[in-house]
DNA sequence: CACATTCACAACCGAGTGCTTGTGCTAGCG
DNA sequence: CGCTAGCACAAGCACTCGGTTGTGAATGTG
């Protein structure tokens, strides 16, 4: 009865539905994977992720307050900073698969246009 | 053919971050993971999927219009229905991580919970 | 050929979201 | 203490997006 532990069920469970979509729609604004980006080389704080971004202080600190209430990023003060650094680097798991289906999907296009009708 | 996945430069470009954020925002409708789940399970009509979800038959379409539009669903026609099917299986690993994810949260937050203080 | 079925497309509306502006709070400093 | 720096929270605005309604195209049937 513990199969659920590994695999989730199918079909899926509607609350568990909705907590994938919804971490799925977290990952679905291009400043939040700028953000995750940035981090990945390391911690930083909110005023070097904007200045390395060129967006406003407000802008950041939202995007960020929004990843680390999803849990995907730590917040730690330094004086007067806060520093932001990635929780679990299996986020970027899911990202490079994202872009390897990109990839894929680009090299079938091109294959296609390359193609003599 | 599609050889070995190079993983993305570091910082990710501009124009494939925006890739990535609508392909992540594709599966951040709860409809939309429904749709692939069931998809799971084999290929599948307009008509059948919309009465497994009990949604309108524009609305189921519309969404499959957009897995389509994403390259994740195969659209053929078969009579006068409309058969779906999964384009690539590699779409269930994402959500599988996920899954695993928001597990993982999950257990964290009930042994904080658990801890006394 | 007339009709029914199945589905996709377009227009509209309400809700959700991102971005900006403004403000308050906390930590360092003279 | 008063002042500045760094950041988060709240309100307002514009836009996007999901859902509904309406309609048309394609196929199958009598």
């Amino acid at each position: 009865m513990t199969a659920a532990r590994t695999l989730p069920p199918t079909p899926l469970s509607e609350p568990l539905v909705d907590l994938v979509a919804q971490r799925f729609r977290v990952l679905g604004e291009p400043m939040r994977i700028r953000l995750l980006d940035l981090l990945r080389e390391g911690e930083a704080t909110v005023g070097e992720l904007q200045q390395s971004l060129g967006a406003s202080q407000q802008n950041v600190s939202k995007h960020l307050g929004i990843l680390h209430g999803a849990g995907m990023v730590t917040r730690s003060k330094r004086g007067t900073s806060v520093v932001y650094a990635i929780t679990d680097d299996s986020v970027f798991d899911l990202c490079d698969q994202v872009c390897g289906g990109i990839r894929r999907q680009l090299s079938d296009m091109e294959s296609i246009l390359k193609l003599p009708s």
